[in-house]
DNA sequence: CACCATTAATTACAAAAAGTAACTATCTTC
DNA sequence: GAAGATAGTTACTTTTTGTAATTAATGGTG
């Protein structure tokens, strides 16, 4: 009987969010605006906003704002994002050797 | 504008689905049976029964039967599977790092 | 000043996935 | 053939997603 540890857990929670990998993958690229990363992944805004809000909350994301013509709002990762590379770095690894040619386009069911 | 590499988006899509994560924690920790898996996580028999069909059906978990009374089904990593360690590694390496005492009963919203 | 453009969202609503608890199947011993 | 054990499945409710239309703030144009 394994006892979960209550802060992989709460990793876990964060990552296994959809598309919170490829929100900080995204952003792992340097500094975004909201809607590079709309036309960057295939999220729809009401999520994006949502995520980004949550990845605020949680102290990964920090959101900008300058104001000019028209108005500019900054997303980038926080030094505990950033954090997160190397676990970004492990996945994409994991997917160079392991994820098939076929397998690209099935989804998991 | 990054683009979005497929297998880094398959690989983020099986890991970010719900529960996954935990269960791949679960059987690094050795083979386990379906009960066992029920009570080590917070998650019911509906959707560990489906997590494990899927993984199955992605090359990451391995079934074996045994017609023992009553019967033993055991569910194990399969190679694939256990090159996802270092994956598993790197999140609880920054759960420990970055993850707060105030954090752990908080949930993502 | 009325009106259009631009960015960054938010709202409303339908569809899909998750949570919960009760139920089924199979085999075995009593 | 009733009861107990393991490994699921079903039926049903709640929550989360996806999609498209709408709003808010700001400034420029006629």
């Amino acid at each position: 009987m394994e006892k979960l540890c209550p802060r992989f857990e709460k990793a876990m929670g964060l990552l296994s969010t959809r598309w919170v990998g490829l929100i900080l993958s995204d952003l792992l690229g340097g500094t975004k605006r909201f809607s590079e990363m709309e036309s960057d992944l295939p999220i729809s805004g009401r999520l994006l906003s949502d995520r980004l809000k949550m990845l605020e909350k949680e102290g990964i994301v920090e959101r900008n704002i300058y104001s000019e013509f028209p108005v500019r709002i900054e997303y980038s990762l926080s030094d505990k994002g950033r954090a997160l590379e190397p676990v970004i770095q492990e996945i994409q690894c994991w997917a160079d050797n392991h994820v098939t040619e076929e397998e690209l386009n099935t989804e998991c069911e």
